[in-house]
DNA sequence: CTGTTAGCGCCTTCAT
DNA sequence: ATGAAGGCGCTAACAG
């Protein structure tokens, strides 16, 4: 009937006979209005089925009660455990959340983050594109006063908030398995190098190594750009080796998926002539005939819910504008454990 | 430096000594201002690095320039590709995406849907919750004048617009196929029995096996609820009966994945004891050691873009007010054929 | 071609 | 306890 014709203050003020100030006071509840009056209109909004318009609030306030969630893949299983979190947390406050992949593409990532910037978001979580070198888009946010909290894949730069998982005590207990179930040919497929997650895996790695008593061959380090040719290529790349290693460590989960067919290829066994053991748990593990040794998990949800608390921090600083906006409210780090999952044993 | 103090129009406006709607028009390239006023102004915004406030033309224009997208479950392969294709619609349409997922729970998908409707999104897509048995909502976005485009999961409504997938080719190919196999003994586990898409399937069922002279056992005909527990009993049902069908058809892939487990735990193999073929292609099948022989493809990133493009068409045909919003723009449904893809033979 | 004016819906001083 | 008035940033009649 009455088509897109929202009721308004104006429209509750007309009718009561009063004004739209103390319709909005009334409204919000606001003490100075005398109980009966607030009663009325409550009742009259109730009836005409009134809701706020909140871009008209949004406007005054300077306020979306949006915040931005920008990640590589909304599909991969890690990512959408975090976003489950992020999304509980934020809707606990009343907040919509707006996300955006960037597919590991850092133009598609700059767009994404200009996007939300016009549409104004209160704030952005970032787990930043595996392929982004250029952060000025850090800069860019921050002249716009948009509080960032980066996770999972976390520049590396210490001006910024981020939760980081330590992905050395996963490493550790991966090798130590490794170690005692009587491997020694322990070989790991690493990321690109350049990113700040490689390098730390890298060093756990051969700390781990080290503490076994295993000396550490370099052919037994790989690398992968994390596309499925890569993955492939660098499976290869040990199983060609005259000394082929038992066991391998891989960056993540869907290395070890193309890793595992790679080794299928060559006429191997997985679990019999190689054993392998990755990082982020995926479920569809329990769907395979032949899954891998273990995973390393990273609580992705948890991550993602610590993102969320830190983020409300930011935001709510903001916005009771405290005077000394220095230094402060920058570079907060939370660090989480990683930590061995048994699949299969 | 200047914290947050974004330059408007008035800024400019008082240092070019000119008025604001000059400004805006100069902005926007309205026909009717100088070609140096206009170049006088731009360059002056570029100078000043000034960015419209959108919430303030939302507010003026009411409208948002976003769109919602409701699905189930943003990681499943099916929905992810359908988002990609919906997401580089809008954006090439300029507006922005808020997703929401529902996780099949129709109370999550009522408060999205408010959520969405709160914040003003200029028209919704929609993959309804398996579970909703009520659809209010549609009154509730009716009536806040917000077009909806129902694809995948669609109430079995005449007046609604939608992009339905015709189910009905896919199974007759995929029985035909057993069939020309040999196969005698063809089963189907279907889903709830309420979904329009599982009568459609059963019918499909049925009519494919009269076709190729295949006598109909009930006993054949299987129903889960499509939690894990559900997909696993109705294919130990299958299982135990006495004369154990030698092919089966399930509702979908995640389906087929249990039911390769239940498979597997009677000591049965697949592709040898029992073949499979179900709705949707989930990519990870290219990692199983033995996959399903087949899928229906249902063209997820198609039936997305197509929402998308009749989404886009109600929402321009709202903006241009058209005085007839009659009945015309109210239940248009566009049909899509599934398709059986080989994935093993 | 450009300026003036008004108003979107709401909130918020400032009066009363 | 309530009202009147002003303004957020932008657009769009309606004048010149």
């Amino acid at each position: 009937m009455n088509k897109g014709k929202q009721p308004t203050i104006k429209e509750i003020a007309k009718r009561l006979k009063i004004s739209t100030s103390t319709v909005s006071r009334a409204l919000n509840d606001h003490p100075s209005i005398g109980l009966i009056t607030t009663m009325r209109v409550k009742k009259l909004a109730e009836e005409l089925n009134y809701e706020p318009n909140r871009t008209a609030i949004f406007f005054k306030q300077r306020k979306t009660f949006t915040i931005g969630v920008i990640l590589p893949s909304l599909s991969e299983a890690f990512f959408s455990a975090a976003i489950s979190e992020i999304e509980n947390f934020a809707n606990s406050r009343n907040y919509t959340v707006i996300l955006g992949q960037s597919l590991d593409d850092p133009e598609r990532e700059l767009k994404i983050i200009n996007t939300m910037k016009v549409h104004r978001v209160d704030g952005i979580i970032l787990s930043s594109a595996k392929n982004t070198r250029e952060f000025e888009y850090i800069e860019i946010l921050r002249n716009a006063g948009i509080p960032v909290v980066f996770f999972d894949c976390v520049p590396d730069l210490v001006q910024i908030n981020a939760i980081v998982s330590n992905l050395k005590t996963g490493m550790k207990e991966a090798i130590d398995t490794f170690a005692s179930c009587g491997h020694r040919g322990i070989a790991f497929i690493n990321g690109p190098a350049h990113l700040p997650a490689s390098k730390e895996r890298e060093e756990a790695f051969i700390d781990a190594l080290v503490n076994n008593g295993i000396p550490l061959n370099r052919d037994y380090i790989v690398y992968t750009d994390l596309s499925e040719k890569g993955n492939t290529d660098a499976t290869l790349q040990l199983i060609n080796l005259s000394e082929r290693p038992s066991a391998v460590v891989s960056f993540n989960d869907y290395v070890t998926l193309d890793a595992m067919n790679a080794v299928r290829s060559k006429g191997l066994t997985v679990n019999q002539d190689i054993f392998l053991i990755s990082y982020a748990n995926y479920p569809i593990w329990k769907y395979m005939e032949n899954p891998p040794m273990a995973s390393i998990e990273q609580l992705p949800g948890k991550q993602g819910a610590l993102a969320a608390e830190m983020l409300f921090e930011l935001i709510d600083r903001d916005t009771e504008e405290n005077a000394d906006d220095s230094g402060i409210k920058q570079g907060r780090k939370i660090v989480l454990e990683s930590k061995l999952v048994n699949q299969h044993v």
